[in-house]
RNA sequence: UCGCGGGGCUUCU
């Protein structure tokens, strides 16, 4: 039998807003995860006047109702209305915990951090793996592999932050070294490193690896369209482009910018004016 | 059933 509810949260979750808001008003009747699937779907589209009208008209709330509304304004950096809904929710639970600090690491606001982490009732991996990543983003990359050792479970996703981080200060060989001694790799990683050796200009050394990648995906193929660009290889750029799995705003945008950057203006413009809406 | 952490263009760093 056909259910609503999968449909809507299908369609929040693929940033269908129009789709979802079709299947939300469309509904018999709409429980709280409908409601917050919906919410999900108005935070996705960035408006958060519209999100926060929607919130406000909620029958009730649940911990997922306010964490979301709370992740919304995180992420386009409202720290105080982020810390206002954080200390305003009637309960906080881990996930929200781990919300709130990702919100002060994403301002660099270190200390806010550090004593929200310290003063935690439970940590997850998810909050370790936030201070790890946040240490690493700003550079003290010590730190973050002191934290890396003393975490109780060491993911992927910890160690791929700290191989960003030597990528972002060009100790190529530092990055390499982590990278051969990770446990496994897998997409992410592979494209840090991929980075990482574009950062040193090393773009044959990229060419080698995106080739030796066991998947590849459009973040690495447009990686490599942007490292090619940036060698004034457009060439290079435009066949990566034309052959990617798909496209998107961003590789689109890529292509644009390896054009602009390149005085090849005319190209620049008739892309832009090619791409599907503004 | 629904909310949190790592990679690509542009802005900031």
């Amino acid at each position: 039998s056909f259910s609503w509810y999968l449909m809507l949260s299908a369609y929040a979750r693929n940033g269908k807003f129009r789709e979802a808001k079709n299947m939300f008003d469309a509904m018999p009747q709409r429980d709280l995860p409908a409601w917050n699937a919906m919410l999900a779907a108005f935070t996705f589209t960035g408006d958060l006047e519209q999100s926060q009208h929607f919130f406000d008209r909620f029958p009730q709330w649940n911990l997922i109702s306010w964490t979301t509304i709370l992740v919304a304004y995180a992420q386009r950096d409202h720290i105080q209305e982020t810390e206002q809904i954080f200390h305003t929710m009637p309960h906080r639970d881990l996930v929200c915990y781990n919300a709130m600090l990702a919100a002060y690491a994403r301002c660099g606001y270190l200390e806010n951090a550090r004593s929200l982490f310290l003063g935690m009732p439970l940590r997850s991996i998810i909050s370790w793996s936030t201070v790890l990543t946040f240490l690493a983003q700003v550079g003290l990359v010590v730190d973050a592999i002191n934290i890396f050792k003393c975490m109780p479970e060491q993911d992927i996703r910890s160690s791929t932050a700290i191989l960003a981080a030597y990528a972002k200060k060009g100790e190529l060989e530092s990055a390499k070294r982590w990278f051969d001694a990770m446990p496994y790799r897998d997409l992410v990683s592979w494209t840090v490193m991929l980075e990482a050796y574009i950062d040193c200009e090393n773009v044959s050394e990229a060419r080698n690896t995106f080739g030796l990648m066991p998947q590849t995906d459009l973040v690495s193929w447009t990686t490599m369209l942007a490292a090619y660009a940036q060698q004034g290889d457009l060439d290079r750029s435009k066949l990566l482009f034309d052959e990617a799995p798909q496209r998107d705003v961003i590789s689109c945008n890529a292509m644009i910018s390896a054009y602009a950057q390149n005085g090849r203006l005319e190209e620049a413009e008739e892309m832009f004016n090619g791409m599907p809406q503004r």
